[in-house]
DNA sequence: GTTTAAACTAAACGTTTGTTTAAATTTGCC
DNA sequence: GGCAAATTTAAACAAACGTTTAGTTTAAAC
C-alpha cells in the first residue's frame, strides 16, 4: 500500500498523538484537525480508527528488525568492540522509533486481541535469538563471562531507554536538556555510553 | 481522608483499571459495575473522574519514599552488600506499587497541568540524592569506581523492571510463568539477581 | 463537452461519555 | 417512632465520540 500525501499526514498525526495520549485519548477528529483534514477521510481511507492504529502498527514495525549480523559478524573487532557497537545501533533505532514503542507498550496490556502483535512478540524473540547467538560465542571464546541471565539483557538496554524517556521532563531539568537536539544528544552520549560501561562490565566482571 | 468501604472498592478498582487500560480509556461506568456500585457515587464522593485519579495519585505516592536510610547506614556491612539490599528493597517496592507506576508513566506526558505529579518528581529526586550520596561514599572509601553516570542508575534498575513487566506475556512464555506467583518469585529471584549482579559490576568493574 | 470514478465535505447518525438531578432509602440521634 | 442528614438509586442531561450518508467538487478519459 503507497501513501498519498494526506494519507501519510494522517498516519504521521496519529503515530504522535497515539503515542502522546494514548490510543483511547486520541479522537478521530483531534486527529483530522491537527492533519488539516476532514474526519471522514480517516474512515474513508482506513476504515475506522482502530485499522489506522492496526496500519501504523504493522508498518512501523517492519523497521523493528534489527539488522545486528553485519555488526556480529565483524570478527576483525573483539567481541566487547561488537557488543559497544551493538549497543549503539541498538538504542539509535530505539530512540528513532521511540512512538511506536511506547504505543505498543500501552496498547499491548489492554488489548485482548493481540493478533497484531503476534509480529511484535516474533520480530522480540528474533532479536533476543541474534544476541544470545553472539553472547554465547563470546562465552566460548573466553570474553564473555557465564551465568547471566541473558533474557534480561534487552530489558536492561531497552528499559533505561524508556525509563529515562518517560521521566523526560524530570531529566531535562536535571541535565539541562532545553530542545529536541539536545535530548538526542544526551540519548547519543550519555545515555548510551552509560550502557555500553554498565553491559560491558556485567559481561566481563568476575564475580 | 478515611476510606469507608465503598471508597476503598472504588480506588482499588480504578486503580487497576486505570493501570490495565489508561485512564480515558476507563470509564465511569466500568470502574462502577467492577466496584459493584452505583455510577453516581463516583462523583458523589470523588467530585469527578478526574480527580478520582488525583486522590489515587497524591495518596498513592506516599509509598514511593523508600527508606533507604535505614540500609544505607548499616555500617557493618560492606558498601556492596549494602547496595545489594537497597536494589532488593526497591525492586520489591516498585513491583508492589507497579500499577501506580504504570499510571504516572502514561499520563504523565499526556498531562500539561502537571501540578499533580510535583510531588512524584519531589519524591524521585530525594530517592536520587539519597542514592547519589551512598554511592559517592563507596567511591570515597574505594569500594566503589569513579566515572558512572549515577543519574542513570535509577533509570536501569526501574527501566528493566517495567519493561519486563511491559512485555510481560513475552516473558511469560519465555519462562513459564503461569501464575501471578511464578511472576512474583521471578521478580524476587532471577530479576533481582540480574539487577544485583549489573549494578555491581558497573560500579566495581575497572575500564 | 460529456461521462465516470475518485476525492472530498458538511451534516447527521446512534452510542457512549462524565455528570447532575430528584426521588427513594438508610442511618443515627433525640 | 419521628426527624434530619447522609447515602443510594434510576433516569436524564448535554457533550463528545466514531462512523455513515448524501451530496459536491475534482480530474482524467473519451
Amino acid at each position: 500500500m503507497h501513501l498519498n500525501e494526506k494519507q501519510l499526514r494522517i498516519v504521521q498525526v496519529a503515530e504522535k498523538l497515539f503515542a502522546e495520549q494514548g490510543f483511547a485519548g486520541t479522537s478521530v477528529r483531534q486527529i483530522a484537525k491537527e492533519a488539516a483534514i476532514n474526519v471522514a477521510m480517516i474512515s474513508y481511507y482506513f476504515g475506522s480508527k482502530e485499522k489506522l492504529l492496526e496500519y501504523l502498527l504493522v508498518n512501523r514495525m517492519s523497521h523493528f528488525k534489527i539488522d545486528l549480523i553485519d555488526i556480529i559478524e565483524k570478527e576483525e573487532h573483539s567481541y566487547t568492540q561488537r557488543l559497544e557497537e551493538l549497543i549503539r545501533i541498538l538504542i539509535k533505532r530505539i530512540h528513532k522509533n521511540n512512538r511506536i514503542y511506547r504505543i505498543i507498550h500501552s496498547e499491548l496490556q489492554s488489548s485482548f486481541n493481540n493478533l497484531k502483535f503476534d509480529l511484535y512478540h516474533k520480530q522480540k524473540r528474533e532479536n533476543f535469538n541474534t544476541l544470545e547467538a553472539f553472547i554465547k560465542k563470546g562465552q566460548q571464546a573466553g570474553e564473555f563471562k557465564k551465568d547471566v541471565e541473558l533474557m534480561l539483557l534487552l530489558p536492561t538496554l531497552i528499559g533505561t531507554y524508556f525509563n529515562f524517556k518517560y521521566n523526560q521532563k524530570f531529566f531535562k531539568q536535571a541535565y539541562k536538556l532545553h530542545s529536541k537536539q539536545d535530548i538526542d544528544r544526551f540519548v547519543e552520549t550519555k545515555l548510551t555510553k552509560h550502557l555500553q560501561s554498565t553491559i560491558k562490565a556485567l559481561l566481563t566482571y568476575e564475580n
